[in-house]
DNA sequence: GATCGCTGCTAAACCGCTTTACTAAAGCGG
DNA sequence: CCGCTTTAGTAAAGCGGTTTAGCAGCGATC
C-alpha cells in the first residue's frame, strides 16, 4: 500500500537503483534495452521519484519562497498581490519552479520560513528591521525584496513611490484643492515600524503639498482593503477642514473610501476627490472609475522572479532602478471650485 | 560557507545528533542543563533543520498543493482564486501549513504534481478525464476536489451551480427577456472537456429558459476575464436576434461585456441585462453593480481545506451537499419592454 | 598478446534529519 | 545491599533518492 521506491523498480527490473536513477536523470548512461526495460517497469509499477528525497539529495526543491507578511487573507484581499503572483508565475513557469506560500504561522514569519524547503525566496514588503530578514540572511538562501529596503545581500525591486505620490498629490492641487486627507499603510507586522513604501509615499505627498503651501493634511492609518478605507472616510472630519480631496495609498482603500463617501451622499469627484495607488485593474471599472497611481506590477513581479533565478544560479545582482510611476487621471477627481461656498452650499 | 547541520550542533556542544534533535523535538527527553546548551549552541551557529531532510525523515512536510489546471497569470487574473485562497490560508494558517501553487510545468500538471513536496492537494477544477487525477490516485496523497466530480477516493467540494443558474435565467426571464446570450467557460484545459461545474451551470440556464419556451440561446465561450467577456460580446448577433439578456458564468467575463457594450454605446442596463456568476467582491463596485449569482467561495476554500486535513489524518470524508447559491439582483438588469419598438426606437 | 579506451552497469557513500533500540548511571523501596 | 524502574544519553538504522568511483567485458590498436 505504501509508496513505490527506487528500490522497488530496481529489483523488479533486476537492477540497480542507479539504473534506475540513471533511467530517468541520465539516460545516455544506460543501454538501450534495459533503458526501456527500466522506464517500462517504471510505468508499470506507478513510480514517481519522491519529492523531498530528491530536493534532499539534489540540494534543490524547484520551488521559490513567496514571503507574506501577513494573514493570507488579508493579503489576498487585495488585487496587487494577484497581480504580483501573475508576474512571478510567469518565470516560475518559464524555469519548471512552483511558487510556495508563506505566511506567519503561528504568528511567526521566522519559523514559517524555517519550515519551507525553497530554493530562494520572494519577499514581499518587510521593513528592514523585521527579524524576519536576519534568518534569512542565517540561512543563506537567495532572497530579493519586493518594496522594501534592498540590502548589499539581497537586491530590492521598487518603484519611484515618491514621484507617484508627488504627481498624484500635484494633480489634486493642480484641480485646485487645498485640504487634503492621506490614507497611510500600515505597517507590514504588528512591533514592526511602516514599510519604506509608505515612508516614500509619504514624503512623496509632503513634498507637493509643502510646496504648494498647502494646510497641513490629515492623515489616517488605513489597512489595505474596501473595508479599511470605508472606515478611514468615516473618521475624517466632516464640517471644519474637510478635505475636499483624498491621497490613498492603496486602490482598494480608495475604493472604500468613495463607496462610503457615497453612501453617506456625497457625490465623487464633484464633492470629494479620491486618487488611489497602484492601478489594479478593478479601478479602471469602479463607479467612478478612479484616478490612480498606476505601477507596472505584473511586471514588478516578473522583474523579481527573474532576479531571483538569477541568483539562484549563482550570479550576483544589483537591485535594479526603481519601476516608474505614472498617474492615470480618471472621473475620481475633479476641479474644486472654492471651499467656502461649496461649505454655504450644502 | 555552507549550512550548519545538525552535526555541527552535535560536535560544537559535545553531544549526539540525537541530542540536538531531542532539544528541538522532544525536550523533555534531555537533562535540563544539556537542553539549554544545546539550544545555546544552535543558537549561536544560526543551525534551522534543513526542511527537505525533515519532510523525508518524518514523512511529512507541513505544505499542501493547490493544484492549478492553468498558467499562473490567466488564473489568477480572476478574483475568484484570491478569494478561494482566502479560505485555504485561514485554515492553513490555524494548522502551520504552507500552501504551494502548482501550476502546469512545461505544459503538463502531471509532471508539476510529481515535483511537488506536499502532504496533500486541492484540485481545482479538474475535469473528470483528466490525467492528472490518475497520477493523484497513484500517489496515494490525500487530495480534495474543488468544482469537479468527486470520486469514491476523493471528496469533492461543490456549489448548487445548476440552481444558480437557473435562478439567474429565470431573474432575466421575470424581467420579460427573451432573446438570451450564454457565455460559456472554456475546459480547464486543453484536449479536456468542458468542467461539469460548465455543464452544470449550462444545464441550469437550459432548464430555465426551456420551461419557460424562451428561443435558443446564442452561446458563445469565453474566459474567465474581462478581456474575454469583452471579446464575447463583439461577437453577438447585433442586430437580427439582438440577445437583450446575457447569462455570463462568470463575473469577469460579465464586467468585460458591460464595458465592451458601453464601449459601443449601449445603456446597462436599459438596453442589455447581464447577470455574472460568483459575486467576487469587485462586482459591488462596477458601474453599473453587477446582477450576479453569489457562490460561498471563501467558505469554499474553508471547507476544501478542513476536509483536506481531515483527510491527512487519516479520516475518511464524504463529498458534503453542494453549497448553497443564491441571486444577488443589483443594477445591470432590468426589465426589457419589447423588442420590437426597442429596435425601432434605436 | 598486452594495452588501451569504451560501453554499460553497480556498490557504496552521501544528503541531513528522526527515531528505535539500547546502555549506563542514578534513584528507590525493601 | 540488591533488584527494579527512571533518567539521560547514544549508536545506528532508516527515509528515498543522486552521484562518485570503479569494475567487467570487449573490440580496436600496436
Amino acid at each position: 500500500m505504501s509508496r513505490v521506491t527506487i528500490a522497488d523498480v530496481a529489483s523488479a527490473a533486476g537492477v540497480s537503483k542507479t539504473a534506475v536513477s540513471f533511467a530517468f536523470n541520465n539516460p545516455k548512461r544506460l543501454g538501450h534495452a534495459t533503458l526501456e526495460r527500466v522506464l517500462g517497469v517504471a510505468e508499470d509499477l506507478g513510480y514517481m521519484p519522491h519529492p523531498a528525497a530528491r530536493a534532499l539529495s539534489m540540494r534543490r526543491s524547484g520551488t521559490i519562497g513567496l514571503l507574506i507578511p501577513q494573514r493570507l487573507s488579508t493579503v489576498f484581499a487585495n488585487p496587487f498581490v494577484s497581480e504580483l503572483i501573475q508576474g512571478l508565475g510567469e518565470q516560475c513557469e518559464e524555469h519548471d519552479l512552483t511558487l510556495l506560500l508563506v505566511p506567519p504561522l503561528d504568528g511567526s514569519l521566522e519559523s514559517a520560513i524555517r519550515q519551507a524547503s525553497v530554493d530562494g525566496f520572494i519577499s514581499l514588503g518587510l521593513s528592514p528591521d523585521d527579524r524576519a530578514l536576519e534568518v534569512l540572511d542565517r540561512l543563506g538562501i537567495p532572497t530579493v525584496l519586493v518594496d522594501s529596503d534592498g540590502s548589499p545581500a539581497h537586491p530590492a525591486i521598487n518603484i519611484d513611490d515618491e514621484g507617484g505620490a508627488e504627481a498624484a498629490a500635484r494633480h489634486l492641487l493642480q484641480l485646485g484643492h487645498r485640504q487634503f486627507a492621506i490614507l497611510v499603510l500600515p505597517p507590514a507586522r504588528a512591533q514592526v515600524n511602516s514599510t519604506p513604501t509608505a515612508t516614500r509615499r509619504l514624503n512623496g505627498y509632503r513634498k507637493a503639498l509643502d510646496s504648494a503651501g498647502a494646510p497641513k493634511p490629515v492623515t489616517v492609518v488605513a489597512g489595505i482593503s474596501v473595508a479599511a478605507g470605508a472606515r478611514a472616510f468615516d473618521s475624517l472630519p466632516k464640517v471644519k477642514d474637510r478635505p475636499t480631496g483624498v491621497l490613498a495609498m492603496s486602490d482598494m482603500a480608495a475604493i472604500g473610501v468613495m463607496s462610503a463617501a457615497q453612501a453617506s451622499g456625497l457625490r465623487i469627484p464633484e464633492d470629494l476627490s479620491v486618487v488611489g495607488f497602484d492601478d489594479v485593474p478593478a479601478s479602471a471599472w469602479t463607479n467612478p472609475p478612479l484616478t490612480t497611481v498606476r505601477q507596472p506590477i505584473v511586471e514588478k513581479g516578473r522583474l523579481a522572479a527573474r532576479f531571483l533565478i538569477q541568483r539562484m544560479k549563482g550570479i550576483k545582482v544589483e537591485s535594479p532602478a526603481p519601476l516608474s510611476t505614472s498617474l492615470v487621471v480618471r472621473n475620481s477627481t475633479s476641479r474644486h471650485i472654492d471651499s467656502d461656498l461649496q461649505i454655504k452650499g450644502r
